[in-house]
DNA sequence: AAATAACATCGTAATATTGCGATACAAAAA
DNA sequence: TTTTTGTATCGCAATATTACGATGTTATTT
């Protein structure tokens, strides 16, 4: 097959799954560092400061774009790109509630 | 290609990537969230549980054991899976530290 | 209006992921 | 020792991801 069976699975682990999708790229990850600590950034910053091709950059501001996570504004002739703030809250939240889960080692191993 | 250039990026960026993408999958979180309920689980009560095949399961298995998350012992004749609680406190508090960089909305967009 | 600048999209090649049936394997039970 | 039980691994088909050159698109300059 290849496609993920989601339909036997809970919106919430979709969801989250989706997001945790989205991050999972040591490029988006980066992408999201540079963004945060420009406090406004446009895509030929990234070109620039990351080694990655501009047609490859763009390509992961929109998967970054379509989870919800970031969101773009032009700016004349650039794009302005900046954290999506509810996104970013609902997934802290979510990763914090699923990690707090966890109560430490259990008495099986 | 193909193949993401993992030798442009820092070892924290693959290292956080890397272990996103073992927890990015809707599977692989009803696992995590079915071994820290059970507080020990094993394969085959997972098979049961989700919808998929029991081959299916044991990839998930491999792959959350490869990233180091949870961990496995042979008791007996079954295999007991557990969170490894080391990799997950790694995880959160990179995560964490990952989203408190972002202190809220910018003056841009 | 033509040229430029900044991104986005298309098309493609290489590789990775997902899911599962079939099969292998190792420990316990019969 | 044979059978059973619980998992792991193999091999395959379908699909997704990653990267990038080439080309579009849109808004600003000139």
């Amino acid at each position: 097959m290849g496609l993920t069976k989601t339909e036997i699975f809970t919106t919430e682990q979709n969801q989250l799954a989706q997001l945790l999708k989205a991050m999972a790229h040591p490029a988006r990850i980066a992408i999201l560092e540079q963004i945060i600590s420009a406090n406004a950034c446009i895509c030929g910053d990234l070109v620039e400061e990351l080694g990655l091709a501009q047609a490859t950059i763009s390509q992961h501001l929109k998967e970054l774009k379509n989870a919800g996570i970031i969101q773009g504004t032009i700016e004349g002739v650039s794009v302005c790109y900046c954290i999506n703030p509810a996104t970013w809250r609902l997934l802290e939240n979510q990763i914090g509630a699923f990690f707090k889960l966890y109560k430490g080692p259990a008495n099986c191993c």
